[in-house]
DNA sequence: TTGTGTGAAACGATTCACAGCT
DNA sequence: AGCTGTGAATCGTTTCACACAA
């Protein structure tokens, strides 16, 4: 080891919380937009409510970061913002594949925030031979036969998983296998990777759905006891033969959802 | 009041935590793999491999839905989509407007996910005049001047905003004046609602940039002693001429962002 | 006086570990 | 004997509130 500076603290991620990494983009953005309106520097409390959290959040975020503020006046914009890119490794250009060009890789593809900061579109690929050559986004799109070398010919560490479910585990395999180590993943399944392998997910169909069941409760707010009091009574689910049995013991013995009183008292 | 079904305990909703709701999609998704190969029973265990979380984790989600195992022996998987599927308000049909369409709303609009469990796309909306009529995954694409009527004809309280992000915090106020209670926003911006209305929010360039940073931590992992030890002691950024003085200041105090331990000593 | 930086308190989520039902 | 359901311990995150620097 050639410096004085610690090999890492063996602890968490430098020390950085998860929560706080993953708001360093949002506060990278405000701060972006009041760079470029030239905006000398900030308050805690205006970042804070540009960037959609409170106050006492960012200060603690920053925190993590080092002291780089003003006591009685703020922060210094231009400085925070580099230091924020530095953190999240953007003053390097990360290059990154997409593959599975469908509707979805396209616009990925033409999605004009991959380019602007840190990142660069390296190749796009596809498994459907018909794509091969095809220019989308400006760039022809490339045949899966051909993923492990494009990989490695761009030192490519990040890639896109855009194609169907049923191709995206064994994607992500050839592109771990080539050298990918951090993968975000738009296909609806899990992946399973190795240990050092980060997979971040972005799932359409589970946003919507969390989203209904809190639409739901605010439907319920107010029709649940007038038209829902028949309706609480569940209509059974279609149980399958052989485990009716089963299912009716669960059901009979099953708490209500309200938390520790059994909606059916048993003695 | 109708039935002894008491208000809602006018705490967090229906005591349900929301971490164990955003995770109850992935649940389900796992268990409709199994119900379409006609599973009948799942353990804990084997069902946490499927949806990837750990069966600790599992159980006390499903703890707080109601008592729906069978000790000794596991979940009954028809039982439980049923029961889940209720949970989130996937019994009945959501229809949803899909705002913009760009690139990425017809994927969106194309995304077969979206149809498959409980919602319904009932509108494609874009403001360029060129797009009306034109067809988008079956459908014709309506213009935003008849967003109102649209929303309110269908009785549409979801709506997912593809838009620019220029355009994203407007479109959200015509939403929600004309009825929408629940918004799915991919234009990359804090979008501002009011009270009630729930906002989720889905950022392709914050997951590349989340998972930058972590990159960056491996890459640093061997590289940082060796090459970057002088590379350690960062470039000086870019300060605008006016703040220089104070931003110069800040940097001279600042701590190292190693913990407690300041970078440079000042005594 | 103003607004940062941060210990300490409060809160929420996860994990442990085992009692209790089947 | 096996697996769920759940209190209790643990861990991470958020919020509070105020000392301290500019």
């Amino acid at each position: 080891m050639a410096t004085g500076r610690t090999h890492r603290p063996a602890t968490r991620s430098r020390g950085i919380p998860e929560a706080t990494v993953a708001r360093l983009p949002l506060y990278l953005r405000a701060l972006t937009a009041l760079s470029e309106r030239s905006v000398p520097t900030v308050s805690s409390e205006e970042l804070a409510a540009a960037a959609g959290v409170n106050s006492a959040k960012l200060r603690k975020d920053f925190s993590y970061l080092g002291s780089y503020g003003t006591r009685g006046v703020g922060y210094d914009v231009e400085y925070l913002v580099y230091q924020i890119s530095r953190e999240l490794g953007l003053t390097q250009d990360w290059p990154v594949v997409i593959v599975g060009i469908g509707n979805l890789g396209a616009a990925l593809a033409n999605y004009g925030g991959f380019a602007s900061r840190g990142f660069r579109v390296a190749a796009l690929i596809d498994a459907d031979p018909a794509m091969k050559g095809k220019p989308v986004a400006g760039m022809p799109v490339q045949h899966t036969d051909d993923l492990e070398k494009i990989i490695s010919d761009n030192g490519v560490h990040i890639g896109v998983i855009a194609t169907p479910a049923g191709a995206a585990q064994q994607v992500s395999e050839r592109l771990i296998a080539a050298g990918v180590t951090s993968i975000l993943n738009f296909a609806p399944t899990v992946l399973s990777v190795p240990d050092g392998v980060d997979v971040r997910k972005v799932d359409l169909s589970i946003e919507l759905q969390i989203l209904a069941f809190h639409e739901q409760r605010k439907a319920g707010e107010e029709a649940a006891a007038v038209a829902g009091a028949a309706d609480d009574v569940v209509t059974p689910p279609p149980l399958r033969a052989d485990t009716a049995a089963a299912a009716a013991a669960a059901a009979a013995s099953r708490k209500g959802p309200d938390g520790d009183v059994p909606a059916v008292m048993p003695a």
